[in-house]
RNA sequence: GGGUGAUUAGCUCAGUGGUAGAGCGCUUCGUUUACACCGAAGAUGCCGGGAGUUCGAAUCUCUCAUCACCCA
């Protein structure tokens, strides 16, 4: 058989896979051995929309190396593949194509339709990435793929799995153990989507902004000495204020400030805390009043070291509102517009309710309709039960104030905030100062500022106050950070477990709901309690229903239930048996109020299901256990769960890692997977992100076109050292290509020198007489114990490592060269065991080699002989250093180390490369003499000696080439320049110099030699022998030279 | 502001206390019956700065600087 000279990788990889996935190799179970042990990994599900992209070729690579080797080890192996829903990307894409093919968008289309349409897509698209990562090489038990919405209501045909029931069995079990709860918290608010987001869809980036600065005048004309000093306590500063100066860059919120707080420690506004001051902005006659408080959060050294507190769209100011019981005044609507008039009441009307709030007195504004005047009454009588408690209204209550101006009202958030910085510089309350020709000018710094960004709409996200669910994750950390500190659970590398306990310690309530359509949706039914049916007259009006839409919290009475069969069944233990669910339940608006409806024979309650849906991290919070059919007890589960590995990017260790080990403890009772494995994030050669706008995306499917999948994956493996940054550089890929064409060409040798006929494939090497093969295969022991210990600790670089250097720098470098001379030799049986020596080495690369490189391997596998099973199956070696043989060791090293010392004294003293010269031995010990013996004819090949003899004398001008255990010269007067080998002696002998100079040193050292372990000790004694005989025969050299020159 | 990590050859990175390595790149030479996606030889390092512990520090400790990421 001819072989080409380099692997078609285009035209070999389909062709492979589809070989190896038709033969059932990658099903679970697929070559274990009896009593097997299980190996199973959980692919981190990719989203259903999603195309490859490098860090999922990262990921996946080191998950299929992993398997395959432990497949081959005889492991009972299951990947488990899937795809997860990812709720607002996928929403997104759909809408998206709505509006393209010019349908209706998706709330006219109703909710229904729009998730017949999701489907669609994905069953048209939702396998594409599964494609993808095949390409690769991917080893999964494709006919297990998962999918997190599998299950849910409306799912087509082939999405039968029970994923759905899992997820909301766990959302009604922690419902009901009171670990989920419906809340007010700051979230990250997307006004494009008009939905909650978790952090991880929040994208910080820093863009030019604007620092204002403003004036907050002090209630009833008060005035102070604001007085400022230098570090040494001089007075730099002293003047009399009737205001506070506010530094801030959204001046938009001011209008929805509770508070304005200072540092403790700051003296400068000492003289004023506890006193009133006016938000500089709204109608003058409105203006609200708030407290100056302190708290620890104002940095004195940062702008004027007062802060507003607008505790409803500021993430720390919310902490300092919860501090210190500042109310908190949400100002937008889900579009991130200001909050708009539709029939609310006008600002006059609630400022002067906030006023009360921050303590004022009642003043009702002499503007109000008498309806309204009636409500006010009712209101502020409401506020006067708080605040003559001296409290503060509870969130409820004061969430449908609407502090935003009558003008600004239903504005965007952005153009309201040039309206608010007109308005108070008009006013002259900006902060002042000149301009370059001394004209004054409002303060206003331009600086860089962190804005957060949706990742996918690319808008500016809101923290807001909105209503969401919450899992009360402090409640269920426990036995997650319990399994990582007994070591149940592993992460590598152990940074990771530094920073998961510190999460898992300082945790927040994670925010699960979101407002989309597609996903899981949850399973609340709301009704009224029966105190608010009750009070619940049958003709409101229209504003008081807005109002009392806000108090849904406390008014509302939910059932959670995991059907509607279910939820019916406790409304009706509720109410008695006038329930019904709500036909027009369209989810929107967001917020519902059930009512009461009185129809001409008896009343009956309507309940309404929320409509919002769950994260796409909650469900795949259950994904290990989810995939395996719980909560079935299936026969997959009990064999596969807990689960051995996870591999994934550190970045979501908070936001899936964690989550999975807290909903896995809490809902199925026991630990996801044994071991956690985090890598970093995929850069480009200069350490960049790779985006899509500064255009450094690789595309994981063109490297592949270009150099075939193995070197993407060799690379991989390579860069894959525990921790740090991952920068991938396409020449590196292309040396690992290389790399592959290089053990193809060995094996070709191989192939073309017999090794292969009538080879019997086998795990145990073939008895070897000849030094040479005695040696490699020695090499190929010690390489399988490398190998191994590299894998079981992830250390896949050092896997890979070892690898390169065994087929190129062992096998290719000098074993192919050693075996020339064997295979041509007169005796059969030398030839015939270098052939069967050369076919094991060039197996062994093989079966080694096929986790990291499965395509170019089982290539070869298949060329070379003829095989029981394909090498996916191959088995997995055993053997390890037992097949050293530590003479032939010995004996191999000292010959490359005598062609290497002939090969660089002829390269340096510019000998030309096709000259084939004398050699002459001038002393040998035995041991140099048997080496010499048994390997003549490959030296003579590979340092271009043609004879060789001893001789006691030198002829003059010969170079030098020391050995352990005697010297050679070359005869090269007449070839050589005499000068250029004194140099080169020269040199050499500079760097023993140094060596020795460090060697004797140490050795000098009482201490050393007294503190040391006495094996260092040794060692470094026999080293220092070495090298001084090596010195002694370099000067002889040298002063000979000297002699002649 | 808090946390975590990084800083080693021109570049990308390994290196868990014994005197520093790989790949790529670079220079010179070379078609010797596997391979030019090759071979041979070679150059290149105060291991970020400073201090300490130790017989001995790239490695451990402290400190400073710069950078990155996460959290706020």
């Amino acid at each position: 058989m001819a072989m080409n000279k380099t692997f078609d990788a285009g035209q070999a990889e389909q062709r492979i896979y589809e070989k190896w996935d038709k033969s059932g190799a990658f099903r679970a179970g697929a070559n274990a051995r009896d009593g097997a042990d299980p190996f199973c990994i959980m692919i981190p599900p990719p989203n259903v929309t999603g195309i490859l992209h490098i860090g999922h070729a990262f990921n996946n690579t080191l998950q299929d190396i992993l398997i395959r080797w432990k497949r081959m080890q005889g492991c009972d192996v299951l990947w488990q593949p899937g795809v997860d829903h990812a709720g607002i990307a996928t929403q997104m894409v759909v809408e998206r194509e709505l509006a393209e093919t010019g349908q209706p968008p998706r709330r006219d289309l109703g909710r229904e339709p729009f998730l017949q349409e999701v489907w669609e897509r994905k069953e048209k698209y939702g396998g594409r990435i599964i494609e993808q990562l095949k390409r690769l090489g991917a080893s999964c038990d494709w006919s297990r793929t998962a999918f997190t919405m599998s299950g849910a209501p409306g799912a087509p045909a082939g999405n039968e799995g029970n994923f759905h029931d899992a997820v909301i069995r766990v959302f009604v079990d922690m419902y009901d153990k009171g670990l989920i709860y419906r809340g007010k918290r700051l979230v990250n608010w997307d006004p494009h989507f008009e939905t909650a987001i978790s952090d991880l869809e929040v994208e910080n980036i820093e863009v030019p902004g604007h620092m204002w600065h403003f004036k907050y005048r002090l209630a009833g004309g008060e005035t102070y000495t604001y007085v400022e000093r230098d570090a040494d306590g001089n007075v730099t500063l002293e003047e009399e204020r009737d205001y506070i100066s506010i530094a801030t860059t959204r001046p938009e919120t001011m209008l929805g400030d509770g508070a304005v707080a200072v540092h403790p420690s700051d003296e400068r506004y000492a003289p004023i805390v506890g006193k009133l001051c006016e938000i500089p902005v709204g109608p003058k006659e409105h203006r609200r009043w708030i407290p100056i408080i302190t708290d620890e959060y104002p940095d004195p050294a940062f702008g004027s070291g007062a802060v507003k507190i607008t505790g409803a769209h500021d993430f720390n100011d919310y902490q300092v509102a919860r501090r210190n019981d500042i109310p908190m005044y949400r100002l937008m609507d889900r579009k991130g517009r200001m909050r708009g008039g539709d029939g609310d009441w006008p600002y006059a009307f609630w400022a002067a309710l906030a006023q009360m709030v921050a303590g004022g007195e009642e003043k009702m504004p002499d503007s109000l309709t008498p309806k309204d005047r009636e409500s006010f009454e009712r209101l502020a009588q409401r506020i006067k039960g708080f605040t003559d408690e001296d409290q503060t209204p509870p969130e409820d209550e004061i969430e449908y104030f609407n502090l935003v101006p009558d003008d600004l009202r239903g504005l965007d958030r952005f153009e309201a905030r040039d309206r608010v910085v007109e308005q108070i510089t008009a006013e002259g309350l900006a902060v002042m100062t000149t301009d370059a020709s001394g004209n004054p000018v409002p303060l206003v710094e331009e600086k860089p500022i962190m804005q957060p960004f949706g990742d996918r709409s690319k808008v500016v996200i809101e923290p807001m106050l909105t209503d969401q669910w919450f899992v009360d994750t402090a409640k269920i950390v426990g036995p997650a950070i319990k399994a990582v500190k007994d070591g149940q659970v592993n992460i590598l590398p152990k940074s990771g477990e530094k920073v998961f306990f510190h999460w898992m310690e300082n945790i927040e309530p994670w925010c699960i709901s979101r407002q989309l359509w597609w996903g899981h949706r949850i399973p609340v039914w709301y009704g009224p309690t029966k105190e608010a049916l009750e009070e619940w007259p049958e003709e409101w009006p229209e504003r008081e229903v807005i109002r009392r839409r806000h108090r849904h919290n406390r008014d509302g009475k939910q059932f959670c239930a995991i059907s509607e069969e279910e939820a019916l069944a406790q409304a009706r233990a509720y109410y008695g048996e006038n329930v019904k669910l709500n036909p027009d339940d369209t989810g929107f608006p967001a917020i519902i109020y059930s009512r009461k409806r009185v129809t001409s024979d008896k009343p009956f309650v309507e309940l309404n299901r929320d409509p919002d849906v769950l994260d796409t991290w909650f469900s795949s919070g259950l994904w290990p256990v989810g995939t395996l059919g719980w909560p079935e007890k299936t026969p997959e589960l009990e064999r596969y769960f807990p689960t051995s590995v996870l591999i994934t990017g550190q970045d979501i260790l908070f936001f899936w890692v964690a989550r999975m080990m807290m909903m896995q403890l809490e809902a199925a009772g026991d630990i996801p997977f044994r071991t956690v494995c985090l890598h970093g994030l995929v850069r480009d050669a200069q350490g960049r992100k790779m985006s899509k706008s500064t255009g450094n995306v690789i595309d994981p499917l063109e490297v592949i076109d270009q150099y075939g999948a193995d070197a993407l994956r060799f690379a991989n493996a390579s860069m894959a050292s525990l921790g740090g940054v991952l920068r991938l550089d396409m020449a590196r890929i292309a040396g690992y290509r290389n790399f592959g064409t290089k053990l193809w060409n060995a094996a070709r040798f191989a192939e073309m020198n017999g090794a292969y006929d009538g080879h019997v494939p086998g795990s145990e090497p073939p008895d070897a007489t000849r030094t040479p093969n005695k040696w490699i295969i020695g090499e190929a022991g010690k390489l399988r114990q490398e190998v191994d210990a590299a894998l079981a600790a992830f250390r896949f670089n050092d896997a890979a490592g070892a690898l390169y250097a065994f087929v190129w720098g062992r096998v290719c470098d000098w074993y192919v060269e050693f075996s020339k001379p064997l295979l041509n030799s007169e005796d059969p049986a030398v030839v015939q065991e270098t052939r069967a020596t050369m076919a094991w080495v060039i197996d062994q690369c093989l079966i080694l080699l096929h986790p990291i490189m499965p395509f170019i391997t089982e290539e070869l596998w298949g060329a070379l002989a003829k095989r029981e099973k394909m090498l996916i199956h191959a088995d997995w070696p055993k053997y390890g250093a037992e097949l050293v043989d530590a003479e032939a060791d010995r004996e191999m090293n000292w010959v490359i180390s005598l062609i290497e010392n002939i090969r660089s004294a002829r390269a340096q003293l510019h000998v030309p490369a096709g000259l084939k010269i004398p050699m002459i031995c001038q002393s040998l010990d035995a041991a140099g003499q048997q080496a010499l013996a048994r390997n003549r004819a490959l030296i003579f090949r590979l340092a271009r000696i043609d004879s060789l003899t001893d001789a006691q004398t030198l002829p003059e001008g010969s170079v030098t080439i020391p050995a352990d255990g005697g010297t050679f010269a070359l005869p090269l007067a007449d070839v050589i320049d005499i000068q250029a080998e004194m140099a080169r002696l020269e040199k050499s002998l500079q760097k023993l110099d140094q060596e020795l100079g460090g060697l004797r040193g140490r050795l000098s050292n009482p201490k050393f030699v007294a503190g040391a372990p006495a094996e260092v000790v040794e060692d470094t004694r026999t080293n220092l022998a070495a090298r001084e005989e090596e010195e002694a025969k370099l000067s002889a050299a040298l002063d000979r030279l000297r002699a002649i020159a």
